[in-house]
DNA sequence: CCTGCGAAACTGTGATCACAATTGGCCTGT
DNA sequence: ACAGGCCAATTGTGATCACAGTTTCGCAGG
C-alpha cells in the first residue's frame, strides 16, 4: 500500500505517478474496483500516502484510456459503469484486434516465451482451482499480454491495453459466480499448441476463440444493468 | 496554433487543460506538428498564455494517447517519430475499426447526416483544389468523424480518435508534395451514394478502400526513415 | 583551433496553497 | 414532523514554488 518514499538514490527510477498508475491499472484489470464507484483524487492521495499531483497525472492517464469516467458536469470521476453495449462494442474490438497480435507472436515465437506461457497458464489453472479470483485475473492478463508483447506490435498493444483496462470491471462481475470458465485453460492450450507446431492461425483461431468464450459468459450473466447511478 | 485569447467568459466553461488539449489535438491531426520535433511544458505554457499546469494535464492525455512520445531516459517528450513499422500498424488498425463504424453508422443514418456529409466533403474538395493542407486535413477529419459518431459506438469511436490523433503528422508528410489524394474525394462520393441507397455494407467498402487508399499513397512516399530532429 | 569542464538555464516532477463550484448536513421556519 | 435554505466540508482546477537531473553553452587550458 505504502509507497517507497524519496529515493532518489540508485536503481528506483520510477516517478511516484507511474506508480500510482500501475497501482490503480493493476487495481482495474483484476477487477477490484467496483463499476459506478466514485474516486475523489485527495482520498486516493491520503490512501496512497503521497499528494494529489500524482494522482491526479495517474487519474487523467486512466481517463484517456477509458479506464476510468469523468462526469463532464460534476467534472467528478469514477469507475465506468457496466452496460450490454459497451460490453459489444469491447468484444468486437478485442476480437478485431488481439488476434493479430497472437498471430504476430507466433510468427516469431521462441521456446522462451512457450515456457513462460506454459508457467503462466499453469498460474491461470492454478488460481482458477482455487477459486482465486484476483490471481486468475492476474494470470490470464499476463499470459494473454505476454504473448502479445511478443509480437512487437506497438501500436496494436496499446489498444489491446486500453480494451483490457475497460473491460476489468466487466470480467470480475461474471467470475463472481463462474466455474466453467475453466474452458479458458483449453484455449490457452490450443495456443500454447499452435506455438509450438508453429502454426500461428491455429494460434490466431485458439485467441479468438478464447475472447468470444470469455464474451460469450459475460453475455449470459446479463451484465446490462448492475448497480448503476450514471450513464455517459 | 494561439488558443482563443478571448476568454470573457461569456459560454466558456471549458477548462483549461481542456481548450490546450483541444489546441494541441488539432494541430497534431493536422499535421501542423512536425513529427520527431521536441516540446517542453514551460514553452508550450507561454506559448499558450497559460501556466505549465494545464498543459501538463493536456500532454499527459495525449502521451496517454500515443499522440505524443515520452523519452523514457529524459522524461522529454516529443511528437513521436515516423516508422514504416507504425504505419503499417495503424494502417491495419484503422482497417479494422473505421469500417465498423462506417457500417454502424449508416445502418441509422438519416437526412441530415446525409446532408451535412455532403458539405464536409465539399469542404474536402475545396480544401483540395486551394492546395490547402491545414483545411484538407480539417475537412477530411471532419467527415470521417461526423460519420463514425453517428454510429454511436463511443468506445470504438475512442480507439478511431486515438489512431487519427498518431496517423496525423503522417499525412502532412504525404500531402506535402501529392495531388493524387483527390481520388479520395472519389471514394467519400461512393460512401455518400451508399448511404443515400441505405447500404451499409457499401459505406463500409468505400471506407475500407479510402484508408486503403490513403495509406498506400503514405507507404509509396516512403517515410521509413525514423527522421532527425526535423525542421518545419 | 580544438578539447574539456563547469556554471547557468532548462527539463519534468511533486508539494502546497488559493479558489470556485458542488455536495452534504444541520438548522430553522412552517 | 417535514420541507427549505444556509453553512461547512469536499471536490477538481490552476498557479507558484522547490528540487533534482539533464542539457547547453561559454570559457579556459591544451
Amino acid at each position: 500500500m505504502t509507497i517507497s518514499g524519496t529515493e532518489t538514490g540508485a536503481a528506483s527510477r520510477l516517478a511516484i505517478h507511474d506508480q500510482v498508475y500501475a497501482s490503480l491499472r493493476d487495481a482495474l484489470i483484476t477487477g477490484r474496483i467496483a463499476p459506478g464507484l466514485g474516486v475523489s483524487l485527495r482520498s486516493l492521495a491520503a490512501e496512497l500516502g503521497v499528494s494529489p499531483m500524482p494522482v491526479r497525472d495517474a487519474v487523467r492517464r486512466l481517463a484517456a484510456e477509458r479506464a476510468l469516467a469523468i462526469n463532464p458536469a460534476n467534472k467528478r470521476l469514477s469507475v465506468p459503469s457496466l452496460t450490454a453495449d459497451r460490453l459489444e462494442q469491447l468484444a468486437l474490438a478485442r476480437s478485431l484486434i488481439e488476434p493479430e497480435l497472437a498471430q504476430r507472436a507466433a510468427e516469431q515465437a521462441d521456446a522462451v516465451l512457450i515456457s513462460r506461457l506454459r508457467q503462466l497458464d499453469a498460474a491461470v489453472d492454478r488460481a482458477l482451482a482455487e477459486g482465486d479470483v484476483g490471481r486468475y485475473m492476474a494470470a490470464n492478463h499476463a499470459f494473454h499480454f505476454t504473448l502479445y508483447r511478443h509480437g512487437r506490435a506497438d501500436v496494436l498493444l496499446t489498444l489491446a491495453d486500453s480494451l483490457w483496462l475497460q473491460i476489468g470491471p466487466f470480467m470480475r462481475v461474471v467470475f463472481g459466480r463462474i466455474g466453467t470458465l475453466g474452458l479458458a485453460a483449453d484455449h490457452h492450450l490450443a495456443a500454447l499448441e499452435g506455438l509450438q507446431q508453429r502454426d500461428p492461425m491455429a494460434v490466431r483461431r485458439a485467441i479468438t476463440a478464447d475472447i468470444a468464450m470469455g464474451m460469450d459468459a459475460l453475455r449470459a450473466e446479463g451484465v446490462s444493468q448492475p448497480t448503476d447511478a450514471a450513464e455517459d
